[in-house]
Parts: structure tokens; sequence; C-alpha cells
DNA sequence: CTTTCTGGCTTAACGTTGTTATCATTGCTC
DNA sequence: GAGCAATGATAACAACGTTAAGCCAGAAAG
């Protein structure tokens, strides 16, 4: 009865060879260079033998985006939740952002594409409502501690994520010198803090600097 | 010597019914939708004849969206400007809004797409960065008006503009059903409303309601 | 051991796409 | 009338995603 599961095994191997190609090329040139032939080449399989393995060039990709992307949620509910809610919040927010910017391909295709067709029919699933469950633990863990103002903890979370959003897909479509003024380092942070503090109870100390 | 000025209209409108037909496919169906041999059908040429008039399909909808955001370009400028800057800036966001939200493949294509290569070179003469100089006057109006707080006209006009870019791209890309939380009908005001108000000087009056 | 069958793989092909080389035609210039 | 510049068409090329057809090792059945 070993049989089964070794050809499994097996298939599951030349799965990960086809996903391993496609992240390089995806990675290194986007999602208009992951080619099937280019993938074949590489995993020196012909071009259909893919085809058994993911419906489609569009599936192949979401599988990939999906598994990349629930490593990073993985590394968000892993690392330890900080005291300070909104220390927390920063802390969300930068590991997102440095994701993004690590893999402006992954965050181009998941965040700022359009899909053909229906898919992740269990919205559930989509790894980035997973993520956004955690910012909202976080955010309605600051309105509990009395850090955030009262207000809708849903809302809140979304302007902070869209917010980081706006940001990161300029960063990513834009070349600096493109922008109607020079793009300061620590962009993300700014958007991030300056939309931080339009939720605070309080103003922030004076005693910065 | 009205000669060659003939020739020149016949030109311009061949390249007009290039550009028509194209932005119909485009603003329709999107970018894989304008196909050189569907735009050729639709005017009655050869596919060939377009490169006559633009050097490859980037720079046939590149020519196509720039020309129709210069048209919402001069729409902002023509419209009077209100005597309460913040007034102004409120309306310039929804203007931007609206125009994105009616022909988000135009705007998918200027603001969501990485330019393959080096493009406008004279970085002055694109058009958002006339749209970005209008919102910073109306900053401007608003931090010497004592409206806005103390601070760069230029970053808070920049942080204006990545709030509304995070919410546009995001109805864009995003149907409704995919969104972690429904999304509220007026997501956009909300946020420009957040973001001008983390720049007024002191706290909106509360008579609200 | 032989036969059957099944799943994984390849070869070849189809229909599109953007783009180019080549050529014809038209009509101005001299 | 000869040459020339521009405009357009025909045909083709290379590359793409995808599919139909068949091959073939190896498990299953007799």
């Amino acid at each position: 009865m070993g049989i089964t599961e070794r050809r499994e095994r097996e298939k599951e191997e030349v799965r990960n060879k086809i996903l391993d190609a496609a992240r390089d090329l995806f990675a290194r040139e986007g999602y208009e260079a992951v080619t099937m032939r280019r993938i074949a080449e590489a995993i020196e399989y012909s071009p259909t033998t893919i085809y058994n393995h993911f419906e489609d060039k569009d599936d192949l990709v979401r599988c990939l985006c999906d598994g990349d992307f629930g490593q990073l949620l993985s590394a968000l509910q892993t690392q330890p939740v900080p005291a300070d809610p909104v220390v927390w919040i920063r802390q969300l927010g930068l590991a997102y952002t440095r994701f993004a910017l690590s893999f402006p391909n992954h965050y181009r295709f998941m965040f700022m594409t359009a899909p053909d067709i229906e898919v992740h029919e269990d919205h559930e699933s989509f790894p980035g409502h997973l993520a956004f469950g955690v910012l909202r633990r976080a955010v309605a863990g600051a309105v509990e501690g009395g850090r955030f103002r009262a207000g809708s903890v849903d809302t809140m979370a979304l302007h902070l994520w869209i917010a980081l959003h706006g940001a990161i897909s300029l960063l990513i479509t834009m070349r600096p010198e493109h922008w109607p003024v020079p793009v300061p380092p620590d962009l993300v942070e700014q958007v991030l803090e300056n939309s931080i503090r339009g939720f605070l109870r309080e103003p922030p100390p004076q005693e910065k600097r």
C-alpha cells in the first residue's frame, strides 16, 4: 500500500519543482516572464506536464502567491505579541510592508491585479483575510485598552490597511524619479504613523525631540 | 501650401480613429482586449497602419491615457476655486476619485502598472504631476490660511494622494465580496475626510448632527 | 508469466498575440 | 515625366497559452 504514497510523493516533488522554477522567474521578472515553456525548460519537463499539476497559468501563479503569502502570515502569527497594541500594530504594518517590497510581484498579483474569473470561492481561506484578522485583533486590543478612541474596529483596521496599501502600491509601481515630489525613504513608516496618530485617544506626548 | 496641412489633418484623423477605437476597447474590456487586429478591424485599416502613428501598443495606450487624464486635469483647473481651501481639497479628491472609478482601466494603467522601459523623459509633462500641483496649491492655501497645521506642504499633499490612491486602487482591484469586511459605499470619502482631519489645526467642531 | 489497463509524459499542433520586412500605390516636387 | 516621400497592405516570424493524440513504463489482473 506504500505504492500510491510514493506516487503521490513523486507527484508532489514535481509540483514543487514547478513552483520553485515559477517562483524564481516570477520574483525576478514578473508575471509576463513566467512562461510555461521557460518553466518546462528549467525543470526539464515538457510544457504540457505543468497542466497535470495546475489548471492553467493563472492557477499556478495563484497557488504560488497563496503559498508564499501564507508564510508571511504564519510569520505574523508566530512573532510575539507586544504588550502595547499600538506597538503591535506598528510591527504588523512593518512586516507587511517588508514582505510587499521584498516580493513586489507577489504583492502586485495579489492586491493590484483583478482576477479574470471567480476564484477563491471560500473567501475565508484567502491569506489576506487571515492577515487582516490579525490586524483587526491588534486594533481591537488598542480600542479595548483605551489607546485608540472608540469607534468601529473594522473601519479603523480597514483605513490602516488602505493607507499602507496606498504607499506600498505606489512604491511598487512608480520609479522614484516619476514621483511629483522626492520620495522620503521612510514613506511607509510616515504614512503608518500618521494613520495611527489619527486613531489615538490622546495626542502623542510632545517629548519627541 | 495647404497641401501638407491637409495631409497632416488626414493623418491626425486616422490617429484619432485609432485612439477612439482603442479607447472603446480599453475602457470596456481592459488592456489585454486592446488588440492591434481588433483596432484595425474597427477602423477598417490593416494592423500595420497603427505602427505609422504609434511606436507600439504600449505607446498607443499611454497616449490614450495621457490624453484622457489631461482632460481630467483641465477639468480640475477649470472648475472654480472655493474660498475655503479645505473645501477645495475635498472637491479635488472627489473629482479625482470620480475619474478613477469611471475609467478604472485608465487609472490602472497609469498608477497601478509599472512601465516596461523608460518613458516620459520630461517628467513635468506627465499629467499626474500637474494634477498633483493643483492639490499642492490647495494644501498650501490651507496651511497659509491657518486651516491646516504647519508642516511640509509636499508631505501633506503626498499623504492625501496616497490615502486616496489606496482606497481607489483596492476598489478597482478587489470585488466587494473579497474584502475582509463589508465595503461602505462612501469608503473613499471616509478616507479622504480622515486624512484631512489629521492635518487640521483644530479638531472639527462637534455640531455635526 | 502474460495480458490489460492506467496515469504521467511527450510530440505536434492550433489559434492568438505583437511586431517587422517587403512591397505596392499614391501623389507631391522638381 | 522622373524621382521621391509617405501611407498602407500582405505575408510572415517568433512567442505565447492551451489542447488533442498517442506513447510507454509499471501496477493490476488473469
